[in-house]
DNA sequence: ACAATATTTAACCACATGGTTAATCATTCA
DNA sequence: TGAATGATTAACCATGTGGTTAAATATTGT
């Protein structure tokens, strides 16, 4: 399997930190939305929500089309990917249900020895 | 259900964005590890180890436990539940088993309807 | 009391980040 | 062609981050 992101888990949740950046991410699951559109919602000006994109695209977690003169974001949500099996790997440290598992596999391996 | 973390997605992710934190993080899942220990095997000063772990402490995902001058560090991973609660909203942008699932739970659907 | 050890804090530096306004580029429309 | 629109880039500023070294703090061992 090739990596198709290209990009580092270091970018992936640098992009996600910033709250402006996710509730970009939340209107994007909607669909396209051009870049007006979206700078619409936030009071700060469209070059810093242009940087914004800038950032999400280089994190790989957003795409453009352009057509005319209006640009269109749409969600690329592929190195979330990454990022979720990087935490995944601490899942046992927090939740029940993973322990609940852990226990449930070990009795059944003790009893799977004992068989034999 | 309190909110036991007290932190925020933007510390989380801020604090998961960088290389040397996540590996500190990697090293505390085998259990507590003294401040010096961890910062052993990075080529860094301790003082900015001890920054590092400042971080991950205010990100709510290590605490600490002192013992006579020796400070131990353990994980805690909570807040990456709600990191990961974040991101799963948009699974279904990059899984192909979740477009399977919504594919048969459309299908089920339809069939109860017909039933009725 | 004093030296050594574990760690943090202080003061500093270089660079990244996020915001601003003004200027520029590209495209549409009159 | 020229004005208006959508968006980016440039230049700038304040603040945050991660590193350093030196100093301070806390604890242990002699």
């Amino acid at each position: 399997m090739v990596n198709h992101s290209a990009t580092s888990l270091d970018s992936t949740f640098s992009a996600l930190s910033d709250p402006t950046r996710r509730a970009i991410l939340a209107r994007l699951a909607e669909g396209e939305v051009s870049v007006s559109d979206l700078a619409a919602p936030f009071a700060v000006s469209l070059p810093a929500i242009s940087r914004q994109l800038r950032v999400l695209e280089t994190a790989g977690l957003i795409a453009r089309r352009k057509d005319g003169r209006v640009h269109h974001c749409r969600l690329k949500a592929e190195p979330m990917r990454e990022a979720v099996a990087w935490i995944e790997r601490y899942r046992r440290f927090w939740d029940e249900q993973f322990e609940a598992l852990a226990e449930y596999l070990k009795r059944t391996e003790e009893e799977e020895k004992n068989r034999c």
